[in-house]
DNA sequence: ATCGATCATCGTTCATCGACGATAAACGAT
DNA sequence: ATCGTTTATCGTCGATGAACGATGATCGAT
């Protein structure tokens, strides 16, 4: 169901440096707080107007539009306009094919059991 | 085995904003094609001196040292001073215990199915 | 037709990021 | 003791990010 455009190949095969620009694109539109607070509403309210966000978080309207856009633009949700305001909603199918490239990336990366060379720091 | 801090009560409990905020530091430190590549290079050599990862990207070294030194105060990898060199390695336990985080927030996300409510964009 | 509400965008400001070269510190070997 | 190697840090530069207020467009209702 869920395409994992993340290493198709093999499982040491060299990874696309594009792939890992188009991930590391997702995972920054993840990596702010007021985003993932964000994300957290939508997922509750299921559809919310940006007037509704604003009322949730500490910030300015123009500043939770500006982090709606950044969402919009790694295609992590998606918008409607509705007479004067703006829905958005969750992508879940983006969110879930993120998730699945996330899985794929850490299955990589912890994939041999522990190993622990004597790191001491 | 892996203590998952994030939304440890009730599933729609109000998230404590500090716990976005550790969560998107880890998650912007992921957000770098060059960090991720690093990771990978470690995942794969298990165990790397700096010069080893400067000679795999297209990068001065000290750029790929701020690039460890990100990952590092991320809590992501470990370092181990070896005379003149310095030895770098995964931190499985915090890569684990971020996959887990990482993995409660999807599941919050995407908790019930696909409702959509006729987005267009 | 006007008004109030809603939201995206613009312009600005300050801070942080990403990259680099240069430098200095630490070390092993000569 | 000196030299070459390795790496962290410093300073710099340009670009991007994050926040805000103000503005303007769009829409519903009056």
């Amino acid at each position: 169901m869920i395409d994992p455009p993340f290493l198709p190949a093999g499982d040491d095969a060299a990874p696309d440096p594009a792939a890992f620009t188009a991930l590391a694109d997702r995972l920054r539109a993840l990596g702010h707080p007021a985003r993932l607070a964000v994300l957290h509403t939508l997922a509750r309210e299921n559809r919310c107007v940006c007037g509704e966000i604003v009322r949730e978080l500490p910030l300015a309207q123009s500043t939770v539009s500006q982090h709606l856009k950044v969402l919009g633009e790694a295609g992590l949700i998606r918008s409607r306009a509705e007479g004067a305001r703006t829905a958005y909603c969750l992508d879940h199918a983006a969110l879930a094919a993120l998730r699945a490239e996330i899985h794929a990336v850490f299955d990589l990366l912890l994939r041999q059991g522990a190993n622990e060379p004597a790191a001491e720091s």
